[in-house]
DNA sequence: ATTCTTGTACCATTATTCGTTAACTTTACG
DNA sequence: CGTAAAGTTAACGAATAATGGTACAAGAAT
């Protein structure tokens, strides 16, 4: 195994700063911004399987649809903040809050 | 003063129970959930006059714009998560999390 | 009162969510 | 297996958030 690259990406900041920008910038800003309201879907998921719902229960409890729920589950919306009030906390009967440390 | 109306609305459940329906349904929920999400600007501004700093400050911070960041404050947008983790995380440094009870 | 700072209001444009239907895929189970 | 339920995905229009800019208003400081 030679050594081609005198220098190569190893760690995962060093990924992200090669392909978004380094930290501070605008555009590094963003994306973790986004990747953080993105996995929001997990928790989402998370609930409602505690609960034993399935997507077409919550939806109907929240107004919306299978599908829609399905989307945000799986990480490919980054949802409205009254959507997050409506799922956590109407559908799924817990009371959301912030916690500002 | 004479009663023109055997009922009238009086407290502000039936006020809004009049004009948005009763709880449950759908329309209700929406709402609830709108006025929640609204009502976010007025913890942002708090916690930026804590911080002290300016919209300005705040705005560059990340990455964006004062009059944005006015917008929010005020409560005119329904905004996404990723701009409420940019702002309180990013931009005043405060760490966000979903308390579920 | 005048200037400087801070904040708000608007406008135009772009990007994305939301709501929805339908089709498809995967999982669960008899 | 086969079939039904549960979940995913694509596609569409409508509504609205995000963005950048500018002009204006309100407050603070001198």
């Amino acid at each position: 195994m030679e050594n081609l690259d005198k220098k190569h990406v190893t760690t995962f900041e060093e990924h992200l700063e090669k392909r978004y920008g380094a930290p501070g910038t605008d555009q590094r800003i963003a994306f973790e911004a986004k990747a953080k309201a993105f996995a929001i879907g997990e928790l989402i998921k998370e609930e409602r399987r505690l609960s034993n719902m399935t997507q077409e229960e919550l939806a109907l409890k929240t107004g919306t649809k299978k599908s829609f729920i399905s989307r945000i589950e799986n990480g490919k919306s980054d949802i409205q903040l009254s959507t997050l009030y409506r799922i956590l906390e109407i559908g799924l009967g817990k009371k959301v809050s912030f916690t500002i440390e």
